[in-house]
DNA sequence: CCCGCCTCGGAATGCGATTTCCGGACCTGA
DNA sequence: TCAGGTCCGGAAATCGCATTCCGAGGCGGG
């Protein structure tokens, strides 16, 4: 399944500039130009299971050729009943992480002949809402949420009955990573990924640690943030309450944590730890404006590795989350009508690199 | 391949009835419920002129919500005439140049009350033909190119003539940057920018230069090459060229690119131009990689000013692009019903860093 | 008190497709 | 030659919604 449209594949496209205007051609118009019912001509270009006459066939393709014929996807969804589109939801486009699993859930869209819509919800619960009620007036085959959504229990519930209506009514909802709600989601192991890290930076001989989060409703955020601090406790190790900063979840997030922490003062801190990549690279930098080297004065990890996680210097160490498979996978999950809500766990793998050295 | 065949082929079936529920509520099934006709329905639920009794309007209202109900957005679009989408293509979502474009437009979209889809051509001229004839099936308000591409003169055409039948039956269309087809364009000034950037860098103290380059055909990369070498040309200086390596439009290609100049022998190369600045990010891990420090022991610039050009160590020289800005203006222009085709042009600005030290 | 105007609800029509249903042509075997 | 089946084309019904048109009341002015 895929591809787009059977027209072209047919007929090498005749070029001829329609002369008409205004009006983009209809399957009556091409029906009257081939001198055939709309119903054959129907049947010729959506290659129905129903055999039409070889002169007829060719008749109706010259048409739709001749008139640049394209047919109407709203039309069609009207009469099929159902369409060929999936909606996607993310928090923002510009950001590596969400661009990545966007870049999976194309791939995957489109090799399954689907169109994808893409909407942007800034992090905003309300306008999150507002996009999925828009979104379901397309009837799209799927939804898929991959925002890390700020958890405002008001505007989850209201969320949620959304999804439902419209799982109810036969679409498919895919959740990607923290939602707790239930519907198929593609789960990411950020806790264990995160404990992992703890571990092997405590094995590299780290003892003190300071951490920059997000805000508290972020449960991407919460969990990676849980499952350091639950890591580190094996060890008997804690984090003072001064050396965990809160800061917006993108790089200039990063950076103004950064600066907060030299503000009041390392104290030794050998490792900031940021729960995503972007914010510790943000980091990195803004340590580096303060004069201190990132890896050598003070080390620093993150979280996601995104691509340019390994073009920083030093490379930034941190927990590979597979964002492009993730997005593949929940395209897969989306068009595979199994009506239990399942859930894909994706695993997350530590990376050692230079940005955390051996002590 | 996979034609859409299969897909159209696969549901013969007529309207289902979900085992597990109800179809979505149709607006007949609104007004039954309220106990008034669907023309009054529809008159208050889309916010028409004529005026509902207040009774009415509430009795429409909460049977609306009772049932969930949704505008079915392709009904709308095909009695209106008018679809309230905005089609995007680009040649890839991972890529940061792409991304910060998608999130102008989308920004500027949603502020329009569009919503917007997104196609990914992946650099394939012929794919990006067959994208926006599936576009246009779509009937989108505006169609918005954005995909650096490969300049092949037999799918150009035939691109072009789909883009005016397009237009000729009322969308608009509007090209990003590197198309010399007649349609609206927001014009990046790749090569002036290019030849600025030149001049500053010879200002600076370089004299011999290496650059990466993309494939020929590929018009926005071929326009920076002739604008950073007319800037040299200015001061007699030309790349020789064993000195200029074609690579990959990405940042693998740079790594390549860079691998390959210092196979080749660097030879007193003082700094080498990448023709935008993922590729010089790989670049510049690459010389790591071989023990060269970048800004060091050989200088290097960039084209774009993506978001991690100052991420890197030494920051990236490159060229100021406002992509984000790019997509606004992109949306706009699509929005003004301009019928004659114009061209915005966009500045760009040469910015200095740390990768290329003064001489 | 009557008549026209204004307001507002409902039936009908149309948008661009798909699909069902029916009927005519052709084929085949008896 | 005729009955029965197959094949294929066309008329028409839908799909979910917007909108036009028409008619029924309510109202105020003459």
């Amino acid at each position: 399944m895929c591809g787009m449209d059977d027209a072209s594949a047919a007929p090498p496209r005749r070029r001829q500039k329609t002369v008409s205007g205004e009006r983009q051609a209809t399957l009556r118009d091409v029906a009257r130009a081939a001198g055939v019912s709309q119903a054959t001509a129907s049947r010729v270009l959506n290659g129905s299971i129903r055999n039409v006459r070889q002169e007829n066939v060719d008749r109706v393709l010259a048409a739709a050729a001749e008139l640049d014929y394209t047919p109407h996807l709203s039309a069609q969804a009207i009469a099929r009943g159902s369409t060929n589109t999936a909606a996607l939801v993310v928090s923002g486009v510009d950001d590596p992480y969400f661009s990545s699993i966007a870049g999976g859930v194309t791939e995957a869209a489109e090799a399954a002949g689907l169109i994808v819509t893409m909407a942007v919800a800034d992090r905003s619960p309300e306008r999150e809402l507002q996009i999925v009620r828009t979104l379901r007036g397309m009837r799209p085959r799927a939804i898929i949420l991959a925002g890390s959504r700020i958890d405002d229990p008001g505007t989850r519930d209201a969320l949620a009955q959304e999804l439902d209506a419209y799982r109810e009514a036969g679409g498919s909802v895919v959740l990607i990573s923290q939602h707790d709600l239930p519907f198929h989601t593609v789960s990411i192991d950020n806790y264990g990924g995160a404990r992992q890290l703890a571990r092997a930076l405590v094995g590299l001989g780290y003892r003190r640690f300071a951490m920059v989060r997000a805000h508290v409703g972020l449960k991407t955020s919460r969990d990676r943030c849980d499952g350091f601090m639950d890591g580190l406790g094996e060890f008997n190790i804690d984090i003072e309450e001064r050396f965990v900063v809160k800061a917006e979840f993108n790089r200039r997030g990063g950076s103004a944590a950064a600066r907060e922490l030299v503000r009041r003062g390392l104290d030794g801190t050998e490792l900031v730890f940021a729960v995503n990549d972007v914010m510790a690279i943000g980091v990195m930098t803004a340590f580096r404006d303060a004069g201190l080297v990132p890896g050598q004065d003070v080390a620093v990890a993150g979280f996601d590795d995104i691509g340019p996680a390994v073009d920083v210097v030093p490379e930034l160490t941190s927990v590979t989350v597979p964002l492009r498979r993730v997005g593949l996978h929940a395209m897969e999950l989306a068009l595979s009508d199994d009506h239990a809500s399942r859930i894909v766990p994706v695993s997350t793998n530590v990376v050692l690199r230079g940005s955390t050295p051996r002590r």
